[in-house]
DNA sequence: AATTTTTATGGGAACGTTCCCGGGAAGGTT
DNA sequence: AACCTTCCCGGGAACGTTCCCATAAAAATT
């Protein structure tokens, strides 16, 4: 902050007015002469006169501002889901910060301490891959700011959700697997504390139950979010007993890690193994095969999310919503096994 | 913000000290009772306070936030240059507010001016791919408030820069291209009014002339960040009389979907036509062929970026620097046409 | 002409914090 | 006993804004 920045006092001061009739002037308040407004106005924009926000949020006891903490920027999921909530934002009049948990429980914590002590009006969360505990946002709800959580979801928090429909996009994915004459999937599931990652998983198992087909233990892969070693992976899968005939994949990078390295071992893409992604990246269309994939609409999630927040805000109204956003299969190359 | 918010007043009131006392307490200050200090401490853990930034900013004149503007937060490159800046933000106790452009020369004007109004100690600018004119920065001179430009830098204003060695890259792909026995070599130069686009250009131009090979106007694309119709493009370049043998792509994206357009059309990717990307996504390793591309170290530059303003505004000290972070070129298959 | 109403303005508290300054009490020195 | 330090602590201004209240002047009503 410069020292020598111009305030509304010093405009008083040059036009011989009083703070409070500038004030007003500038707010566009009625109960001034409309001679001295313009004159406000015009010494204002001469002197590139901005208001002091931080003045006027000790003043408001409410900063305008909505803090979201996400897993990871990197993430285009996530980094969309940002953009839907900025844009949502801006367009009420609100600012963002945002944090990153980098998928760790700790910082997690950290970042809402942070988050409450710059006195954010309201928090938009989806958590990290480690949190398995949510008692870090009892001291947010115990200072009365609204929360709304979005994909990687709170269910024990009674506060408003934004969700996607994982359970059915999960089973319709694995029906389609079925369809193709796949009978050995592996599926990648992630932490099972999870409510998304449970439900994705859920999908997967009824998918197979209601097919007839017997869902086995050795075919659920216990993963994560960071993912490394994935040839590792690869090869435990091909040399099972029975080697599975196709694979669902966490997300689409480790799907195109799958089978860049399946390629390399000389199986076909989606003879031998069909391979499903997760997320339809844009990059999905133009590999080979094209990865079959699930598309979010992330940037109508974060839309969501940042418009069911600032409602809460603006009403005060503390009703709890539960939106489901939702997905949709991309059916390509990557699982096209029968010519229809 | 909660109205039942605790204060320090409020911790004050409830031990019978005066706020000043608490105030010192808390911290770390000399001039206080062990004791009290210990009461205090404890008060203040057992209430859960957190002391309102926003109150001390005010007072401070300073935010201790940095504010951010680039072009998208979708564009990995500056998604992990933001996860940098964040990390040295974070640990030098400074927050971080990101804006985005959208590639828009309004849209960054108007981010200049949330940016200010919000009072951030300094800014960090990657400039849009429409901004041909930094007068909308001078406010931001005239109120001392120092930017650091890093990628997209704007070359007339006197601040600190960090930049990748983008003449020098550009040149050594180049190159490569001419060793690997291309002789019409493509490429998709970004807008000439972008410093970075222009000494890309520049590199390849040189290249091709220390090669003693002819420069071609119509080899030369013009285009810019927001690609759409990349098909027509590619059928462009393979109707012209003198069929390009390598492509240098602007950046990764377009070289992918570039050789899918291509091996549709029947070209071998390197035999026929070399394609070099720009940016090393990770997807480079994993599709086929692997995509030659050259890497920046992004997060390098924005922990540069951040460290250099958070120095300026540290010591007071003006002097502007100017960084280089490396670029390196990575070759893969894409490019790879020679056995050595 | 006296009154009420309207219009335009100024004064000052409040938001929560820091920090300068003043001063009382305790202890040490001459 | 008088003085000087040292140690703690409280009072109050300041940061820039809004907004409630008071008030003077002007206009309108009686």
């Amino acid at each position: 902050m410069s020292r020598s920045a111009i305030t509304i006092i010093e405009i008083a001061r040059m036009l011989g007015l009083s703070k409070s009739t500038v004030s007003r002037a500038l707010a566009g308040h009625r109960d001034v002469n409309e001679d001295t407004r313009k004159k406000v106005l015009e010494l204002a924009q001469k002197l590139d006169y901005q208001p002091n926000v931080v003045a006027l949020h000790l003043r408001q006891q409410r900063t305008r501002t909505l803090g979201v903490i996400i897993p990871e920027t990197m993430n285009r999921f996530f980094a969309k889901a940002i953009g839907g909530m900025q844009q949502v934002a801006s367009q009420a009049g609100y600012n963002v910060i945002i944090c990153q948990s980098n998928e760790s429980l700790a910082t997690e914590k950290m970042n809402v301490r942070t988050l409450l002590s710059n006195r954010v009006d309201g928090l938009i969360v989806s958590v990290s891959g480690e949190t398995d505990r949510y008692d870090h946002f009892d001291l947010v709800s115990k200072k009365n700011i609204p929360i709304v959580f979005f994909d990687r979801v709170a269910e024990s928090i009674p506060s408003s959700k934004v969700i996607s429909n994982n359970y059915e996009i999960s089973k319709e994915a694995t029906l389609h697997l079925i369809k193709q004459g796949c009978k050995r999937i592996a599926v990648m599931a992630g932490p099972q504390y999870l409510y998304n990652s449970r439900n994705r998983l859920r999908g997967y198992i009824d998918a197979i139950h209601e097919s007839g087909l017997e869902c086995k233990e050795k075919y659920i892969l216990q993963t994560d979010f960071k993912l490394k070693r994935m040839d590792e992976l690869v090869r435990y899968l091909v040399n099972m007993k029975e080697k599975p005939d196709a694979i669902f994949a966490i997300n689409d990078m480790a799907a195109l890690e799958m089978i860049h390295v399946l390629k390399n071992m000389g199986y076909r893409i989606p003879e031998d193994i069909a391979v499903m992604g997760f997320n339809n990246e844009p990059i999905c269309k133009f590999v080979d095969p094209p990865l079959t994939s699930i598309d979010h609409p992330a940037d109508e999630m974060g839309r969501s999310a940042a418009a069911l927040l600032i409602n809460h805000l603006e009403t005060g109204n503390a009703t709890v919503v539960e939106r489901c956003i939702k997905s949709q299969l991309i059916i390509r190359g990557s699982t096209h096994r029968i010519k229809k």
